[in-house]
DNA sequence: CCATATTGTCTCATTATGGAACAATAATAG
DNA sequence: CTATTATTGTTCCATAATGAGACAATATGG
């Protein structure tokens, strides 16, 4: 499974990777009741860019994703969904690359092959921003969390690339209510309050929502367990706790 | 804009065009209240496949699928959506293209580039069936079209991308409904009653709809405009005719 | 002229949602 | 120990959306 494979940046050729062929992420984290993604940065470039991989020659294009979200999370149990695929020519500029490698004292020739073309598949993810240990890639030197408010320069398209996997999560989020696969669950402690699912709601959707029509409709989905109140808290009447109903 | 390239079959490396990618595309026709999909026939090898297509080197991804879509179909002005791109290795299977090519009087070698790994990026196209002017590519012999419920065994994992186009366009229908886009425009005369809007509506859900619903919603939503009567028809009421409003 | 099928519209029941009220209650302040 | 306070669970009602059906209108075919 894990062969060893001779470090990017020093694999001219690009040998055991498949050509012209990357993966972009954009990988949600839910802190402090913000939504924030992680981002690469390159020193002494000023240089910012969302993490990205390669696939293997003899791996599955989404096995590929989530061996490259792990290297760069740690985390393996991940919603992981692949949103869209960028093919623009616009894509194709080899200066930042040069200046990020250049950077780290490289010299690469013009046809060194992550100077070459690439399309790139994009996916987001979502993911516990407590539990995830961010290590940047070989080139990078480091991770950072950012608000999508906040958001740097970002290398080539990488901006137009989160703000697409921003639209398609919010537009997936009905559609995946009636789902079992429970992409919150994840994102939120074992058991979790109303209030707190809400809140992630609020924070992924960017708007506010009625309390009692989300409690209702929350309820009303069957995919909630109540379990006993919640003991500690604030000034005030203790919530129920719940958890998702993973049942079959 | 056109330049020209070397046919693919005589083209072992791939000269001209990014390595190891592909596009497969569901092309959906409507016709006679039935939705059906454009198949490429083999003869000689009871092979059926999807259209498909490479993109050029000098040429943005999505322009690549226009070409290829208007090299199949004739048709320019196409509603497309590109919804999934497919990386398995599973996809990597050499037998049923060297069957085309040696039914074509070829004998690639292991290495010709259509036998090597693709990944495939999924369009769907709505399209018009009676302006639509079906052409072969220059490995096929045949275009048919095939409902759904007919379709033939289809090469490599061309079924499940197919299957995964139908679950995203009815997946997007709703969300379509308020666009101005009007995906539903090519698909039906300029003028047309509230009776076929429905069963294009049906006939891609592939369930009935209410009719007072349906009018109701539709006629609320501000995207058509009312014209005269209709002057021919059946024996009963004339139906009033609609047209897509096309501000802005 | 009559029968017929389909259309445009209307009505009413049912369901979903928005917006607000209210009692319950766990912590905190006195 | 009591009063205060913030937040919760629930209810209520107005409004909106949808389901299901009724009914008159009317081109065409007989």
């Amino acid at each position: 499974m894990s062969e060893k494979l001779t470090p990017l940046e020093q694999n001219p050729e690009g040998i055991g990777y498949l050509p012209g062929l990357a993966m972009d992420f954009v990988i949600f984290g839910f802190d402090q009741y913000q939504l924030k993604i992680l981002l690469l940065e390159y020193r002494n470039t000023n240089l910012f860019a969302l993490p990205g991989g390669f696939v293997r020659e003899n791996e599955n294009m989404n096995d590929a994703a989530r061996r490259v979200l792990s290297e760069r999370t740690g985390l393996s149990d991940i919603y992981l969904d692949q949103f869209y695929t960028f093919g623009d020519l616009a894509r194709y500029d080899q200066a930042p690359l040069r200046t990020i490698m250049q950077a780290k004292g490289l010299n690469p020739t013009d046809d060194h092959w992550l100077l070459r073309r690439f399309v790139s598949v994009g996916y987001y993810a979502l993911i516990d921003f407590r539990k995830a240990a961010p290590t940047p890639d070989p080139l990078s030197d480091n991770c950072i969390w950012y608000t999508l408010e906040n958001l740097p320069e970002l290398m080539l398209d990488h901006k137009a690339i989160a703000q697409k996997a921003l639209e398609t999560l919010r537009a997936d989020l009905d559609r995946k209510l009636g789902g079992y696969d429970s992409w919150a669950a994840p994102l939120l402690p074992k058991a979790f309050t109303m209030g707190e699912l809400q809140k992630l709601y609020e924070t992924i959707l960017g708007q506010q929502l009625r309390r009692s029509s989300f409690q209702r409709k929350m309820l009303s989905l069957d995919i909630l367990e109540r379990l006993e109140k919640q003991y500690s808290g604030g000034a005030h009447k203790a919530p129920y706790l719940y958890q998702f109903i993973m049942d079959k």
